[in-house]
DNA sequence: GCAGTTTTTGCGTTATACGAGATTAAACGC
DNA sequence: GCGTTTAATCTCGTATAACGCAAAAACTGC
């Protein structure tokens, strides 16, 4: 028995209805009742549940989210504006800055993407959409986010989360990782080269919207794009516009 | 009671959440209770439980949804491959188009946006981002989501669905509705002039996936850039090549 | 066809959701 | 400013719905 104000049932239906994502899109009751540790007739409860809400859809004995799970989403974006302000500007500095621009907040332990505008002239993408989780310590993303944190809270994190290697660049050592976020508190923006995806560099500027959540905003492009120190700097001040345009909307 | 297959706690509890609508994005315990008919204490306890996990936040004694909502859409997309393959898709022939391109599916009786590539040159945008709703029968991708149904769907949803005028355009007569879808299976791609918003035509064709989920492409612009009868037709060329790209990825 | 797994059903137990009422906080008038 | 009204929030005993075991049924793969 826990906390009478939390409702047990409801928390293990949003776990099954959490356990959908891209790792395993598809499974059946038993891989959900395993997944979630959850009794296998619960989670059949559960799961039932949510196909009768139009969450979830059965094909053969596997289930897997249905596009309804967008609306939820579509809420929060409506709310706050994503439609009408944030993607007009983004689109517009995209432009000018001739690469996709990424708007990111951040979410527990991860970076999370929030709004996106990528290039239309060019097929390249990184393969991420609102949504998508990235890691807090070792994206340009990230560290940003956790630089308008308190450091505190950014000790806390950086000795608790688990450090994975993604590219032979990634930064492993701790401190290391706390020098570079205080680097970009400073600085006011955060460049990090290929340590989450081999010959990536990643910038990113804080949002300064005033809005109810930190964000971010951010650029990824080929490492040699950004060969002269001049081009960064470049770069980033036109992200800074993007930014301030940002806050000045009142988006966000 | 009812089905005991069916958790009624769940049910409530994804009914709360879905409360949280654009419509009403701040909302206290007790607008909650009165929104979704469900009695005060539940509502606030359900309410609890998303704070505890992270899905609302309390600010004053009014809740509102956290970006962590955006997860559970990240999961669908991801899933379908929405960043690796769809969205360069979307862009390189958002450029060819010189328009934005959405990609729509078809959620109850509305049109749900899945998939959006805006221009980045421009600022207009529509407003509307990956998870709005739009209605089926005022929008081009709406009928043109319908004409891929079977006709008895069809005639259903038009015979249920309340006709709600939008502009002065707005075709109100069943009848005419059913015509138009009829007329879009036929040709294959679907046309409205400003019935959903004013001096705004639609061009939609089916996205031809044999994805799990029947899906359209769409086309927005003010209605004078077709002036030319051979504008319109250009155009549903290249939204077909676009379509028929998306089929032969095995995205959708 | 058999041995395994997975899914479903039944049911006693117990936690848990319910909702009326108590408590607290805000809104208003004087 | 203070009492009064109104609404929102929280509390708690009780009814009930969810839990999860165990066993049956249904499906898989060999």
């Amino acid at each position: 028995m826990q906390n009478r104000d939390i409702s047990s049932t409801f928390v293990k239906g949003m776990t099954v209805l959490k356990a959908f994502d891209d790792s395993q899109a598809h499974m059946t009751i038993s891989e959900v009742a395993h997944k979630t540790h959850i009794d296998a007739a619960t989670a059949r409860r559960l799961v039932l549940t949510l196909v009768h809400l139009g969450y979830l859809k059965k094909v053969g004995r596997n289930f897997s989210l249905t596009p309804r799970i967008l609306v939820l989403a579509g809420s929060f974006l409506g709310a706050n504006q994503f439609g009408r302000l944030v993607q007009p500007i983004l689109n517009q500095h995209s432009a000018e800055i001739g690469r996709g621009i990424s708007v990111a907040m951040k979410d527990d332990n991860k970076a999370l993407l929030v709004a996106q505008s990528s290039l239309t002239s060019t097929r390249m993408t990184f393969g991420f959409t609102v949504g998508s989780h990235l890691p807090l310590l070792h994206t340009a993303m990230g560290r940003m986010l956790l630089a308008l944190e308190g450091m505190d809270e950014v000790e806390r994190i950086i000795s608790e989360i688990s450090l994975e290697a993604h590219t032979s660049l990634t930064t492993l050592d701790r401190g290391k990782l706390l020098e570079s976020i205080q680097l970009a508190a400073k600085l006011g923006y955060c460049v990090v080269h290929g340590e989450f995806e081999h010959g990536v560099t990643g910038i990113a500027v804080p949002s300064d919207a005033s809005g109810e959540f930190p964000s971010v905003v951010a650029v990824s492009d080929v490492t040699e794009s950004y060969e002269a120190e001049a081009d960064l700097k470049t770069v980033v001040v036109k992200m800074k516009r993007c930014a301030a345009e940002l806050a000045q909307s009142n988006a966000l």
